[in-house]
RNA sequence: GGCGCAUUCGUCUAGUGGCCUAGGACGCGGCCCUCUCACGGCUGAAACCCGGGUUCGACUCCCGGUUGCGCUACCA
């Protein structure tokens, strides 16, 4: 395919959910398949919905994700303004040209009275059957429209959908989807009150402008697609009508419903990328990379929530995904999002993390209380600590052991392994310790297990109390690993203090 | 209510008329490895929504229903 132009054209009416996320990756990967561009555009025609900040958030997001933007917001290009509320005057144009054509009139029914109609009349619909009941340049003379307009009245245009036609949309994920245009209703294109469009035109002349090829978008557009059909057809640009793409939507993983930005984060698991703080409110939302969330890993599973590669491969980085990803292995139906997997996806990748990337999580602990390490061992206590954690901000709680004595000893634990004989032994232990002077891995191992061997005490009864009083509890990497970075000297001070203070149990 | 989309293990899904005794992954259970935890290896339980057709043969095709979801705004 030649000359791909995608786009992700999200309003900017608060944070950017993983629903949009997904989006957002879906065109881009299509878009970087094809050697194709991915453009960002703001939809910001709902004056009333703007939310400061919102814009900032999601170009910030899909940055930490790797979704890159060749065109739009942000970038710029050859078909600025990309923010639709900078392009009135081009909008205006095109409402113009479907009013002379006959394919829109202007209408000035109130709010309240389209209210009063909804509850007179049952399953109202403003369309063929009723327009000729309202209030409107089809029901007015010419003279009155005029006047009306001059008066600085409020006015919008509606689209004029003839009743009774099979609209076609040609999805490319769900064949052809046919709906009769009678159910469709004269949709508002257009409101005098912002001079500004609504979505359906905005996002027709603008896809029209920007040579969008292919619109890749989520399920809940797909009833509005066949106006978006007719629109193309009344403006003249039905033979560049960009391929429809409708996915499937997120569902919340418990009860029903598609996942919303309302959910915030009482689900269980982040819904948006970043933390964000609602302006209004001051309510707090969690985020991904807050919550020690990879981006890799949230691409990887955003990946495979609604799209299946034709092998069984689970790990996929972004180039691999570039590669593999194709609309026609797209599900149709919805998907929940599975924190247990994402967990898991994100252990995953976490231990493929270097070491020393993972080290400045552990740093920002140390810092904060003021305890001083080397970088060295800071490195190989994250990498012990990542194959435990599943979260980069678990990294702490797995590793903080290597530089924090223990303050108490784990009780279940101390009753098990700390036998009558057991403080002889690591006294004896003590001893064997001290003769030690190559205190690396291999040396300590290869003494302590000879030393166990000749006295004939089994590696349980002296690692197990051993680790105890070094860790605190009955967990860690193997008991050399730990006793080479906390070195001689801490290693000594922690036995001792631990034959002192554990009590024996029976 | 109307219209549309969907419907395979708890979850994400594979499956395009015979390869299905329905496969994989997460989660869950068991066993092994082992100084502990985690990892890893092996292994177990776990699904084709229901009826009708079509066909020699349906998880796969068609129709109807169920259920879920979406849309039905001067929101996107």
């Amino acid at each position: 395919m030649s000359n791909v132009r995608v786009r992700f054209a999200p309003s900017p009416t608060g944070a950017l959910h993983i629903g949009g996320v997904r989006t957002a990756l879906y065109n881009y990967l299509f878009a970087r398949q094809n050697g194709g561009k991915m453009l960002l555009r703001i939809e910001d025609t709902d004056s009333n919905r703007f939310v400061p900040g919102a814009e900032e958030y999601i170009i910030e997001s899909l940055k930490w994700l790797g979704i890159e933007i060749d065109e739009g917001v942000g970038v710029g290009g050859e078909h600025a303004p990309y923010r639709q509320s900078e392009r009135k005057d081009i909008y205006r144009k095109y409402v113009d040209q479907l009013l002379n054509d006959g394919k829109a009139y202007i209408a000035f029914d109130t709010p309240e009275q389209l209210e009063a109609k909804r509850n007179e009349i049952k399953n109202f619909q403003y369309d063929a059957t009723t327009r000729g009941m309202m209030t409107n340049s089809l029901t007015l003379d010419a003279e009155e429209v005029k006047s009306r307009i001059a008066n600085g009245d409020n006015y919008v245009v509606r689209i004029k959908i003839e009743p009774g036609e099979e609209v076609e949309v040609d999805d490319l994920i769900r064949g052809k989807v046919v709906i009769n245009s009678s159910i469709i209703d004269d949709k508002v294109l257009y409101k005098s009150a912002d001079n500004l469009p609504t979505y359906h035109l905005a996002n027709i002349v603008d896809d029209h402008l920007m040579e969008i090829t292919h619109v890749i978008r989520g399920e809940e557009w797909l009833p509005s697609a066949p106006l978006h059909v007719l629109l193309y057809r009344f403006l003249g640009w039905a033979d560049t009508m960009p391929r429809f793409a409708h996915l499937p939507l997120l569902l919340k993983p418990q009860g029903n419903g598609k996942l919303s930005k309302r959910d915030g984060d009482k689900l269980g698991f982040p819904v948006f990328p970043l933390e964000w703080t609602d302006p209004k409110t001051g309510e707090k939302s969690k985020g991904y990379r807050e919550e020690g969330y990879l981006p890799e890993a949230v691409i990887n599973i955003l990946a495979l929530l609604g799209w299946h590669p034709s092998s069984d491969q689970e790990m996929f980085t972004m180039d691999e995904l570039i590669k593999e990803f194709s609309l026609d292995r797209v599900s149709k139906s919805g998907a929940k999002f599975d924190f247990e997997k994402g967990k898991w996806f994100n252990h995953q990748y976490l231990e493929k993390k270097d070491n020393n990337d993972l080290a400045v999580y552990l740093k920002k602990e140390l810092d904060a209380r003021g305890i001083k390490a080397t970088d060295e061992n800071i490195a190989k206590a994250a990498g012990h600590a990542k194959a435990r954690a599943n979260f980069a901000n678990e990294l702490w709680e797995q590793a903080s052991f290597f530089f924090i004595a223990p303050e108490s000893y784990d009780e279940k634990t101390a009753k098990k392994r700390w036998k009558a004989e057991t403080p002889e032994i690591m006294s004896q232990l003590y001893t064997v310790f001290e003769g030690i002077e190559d205190f690396s891995l291999e040396n300590t191992e290869k003494i302590v297990t000879k030393w166990i061997e000749e006295k004939g005490y089994g590696m349980g009864a002296v690692m197990n109390p051993l680790r105890l009083a070094l860790v605190g509890e009955s967990k860690g990497p193997h008991m050399f690993d730990i006793t080479e970075i906390l070195g001689k000297e801490e290693t000594l001070r922690r036995l001792k203090k631990a034959i002192e203070v554990i009590p024996v149990s029976e």
